[in-house]
DNA sequence: AACTATTTATAAAA
DNA sequence: TTTTTATAAATAGTT
């Protein structure tokens, strides 16, 4: 409606579109005040120019702070919760999820297994066993691994010191923590389990979380039994 | 714009209300769009129909609860930007208030008098006079009081413990203020001063005010003066 | 919901 | 900015 039809998109020119602006924001109050009177409605209008002006426009028969009271009365929804209740609605989230996890871990270790049908159980059963065998299997590995080296380390000693050292072998051998070989790739190891899905995931992470602040609940002794189950 | 023109006030007949409140409100929706488009602008609009219903628009760079939170920013600065400035303008009052005290009391004290007319001068004089009378009586007044009551309690003190105390009584005069007996009723004097007319009344708290803040300027001489009259 | 005859808004120009 | 004016858009009354 101008000498001229113009297409609904950003006008580029900026004093036109401050001339632009500044026309169209009246012609918006005009209507927004025609419908109150018209339709005995509320309307609250604000606007924000690209400059960072504002204007508004208010029905007499009311306030802006009462239109958005209204407003949020009407819509329900979280739009003007604090910061601190939506820190507190993800903090109780977070403590179910935690309760999820403390759940799973315990049937794990074989507890709590009321709630669970046959099916559930046996997949339980079956993952268990293949948990087991891939942990045996790792373990086996290591152990190998770990005496090829020392057997290695001791080859090496021997061709260069010859056998005199035997003694000196035999000693750090026996101050040397049994577990060296493992714990030298447990990172790697984690890293790939948790990549492995969702779930593992958060519990993966759990467990990290909670030895991090010595947690000391039930789930502190089923981390000590899935070592133990991985060293079995 | 339609087939007839149309008043602005209320439409009577409920179905064409409700019929214009649809139409309209769409119009003006729209109009908010092409304007956020347009020219950038950032709009939030809630309607509220005369059958409660609630309509909003609000611009997609935006939320709703985010255009208030900004709405009441800029109201919050306005507020204190217009405090700010009525501060600023009782200040200046204040000021011209205490400029034209000032020119009176240099006048009361015979210097700037070329502003005045004969009338004016001739007015001062009685005035002034007029003052010097009451001051004096006052004085008169106070001493002779002052006077009487020493001389009541020489007499007391002689009829209860005789001769002897004679001497006590001498250091106590002595160290006493010499215009306890006027400083006893000044407050009741300024009050009474102060709501004899508004001039007066600003001209007092603006001495106390200044005799507060140890204010240095010519007033402080002034007030000295004034002091000095009273007593002459 | 559509359809127009009109009124109104406004784009471009001044 | 504001005004002017030709034209596009909105809409009141009607179907």
């Amino acid at each position: 409606m101008g000498r001229g039809k113009i297409e609904i998109k950003l006008i580029e020119n900026q004093t036109n579109r401050q001339v632009t602006y500044s026309k169209r924001r009246n012609g918006i109050f005009k209507k927004a005040q025609e419908l109150t009177v018209l339709c005995d409605a509320k309307v609250s209008l604000i606007m924000l120019s690209n400059t960072n002006k504002m204007h508004e426009y208010i029905s007499p028969t009311t306030t802006t702070k009462s239109m958005y009271d209204d407003y949020q009365k009407t819509m329900g929804i979280d739009l003007w919760r604090t910061h601190e209740e939506s820190m507190k609605d993800t903090l109780w989230k977070l403590k179910e999820i935690n309760n999820k996890l403390r759940r799973e871990i315990r049937q794990r270790l074989g507890h709590d297994l009321n709630g669970l049908s046959f099916d559930e159980l046996a997949s339980l059963d079956d993952e268990m066993q293949s948990s087991l065998d891939a942990i045996r299997q790792r373990k086996y590995h290591v152990i190998k691994t770990q005496t090829e080296t020392t057997k290695k380390k001791v080859k090496n000693l021997e061709q260069r010191r010859g056998n005199m050292l035997h003694g000196y072998f035999d000693q750090e051998a026996a101050g040397e923590d049994p577990q060296y070989g493992y714990e030298d790739n447990e990172g790697d190891y984690e890293s790939a389990l948790a990549l492995s899905n969702g779930a593992n995931n958060l519990y993966t992470f759990h467990l990290h979380h909670r030895n991090l602040h010595h947690g000391g609940s039930s789930l502190g002794s089923s981390i000590t039994h899935l070592h133990d189950l991985r060293l079995a």
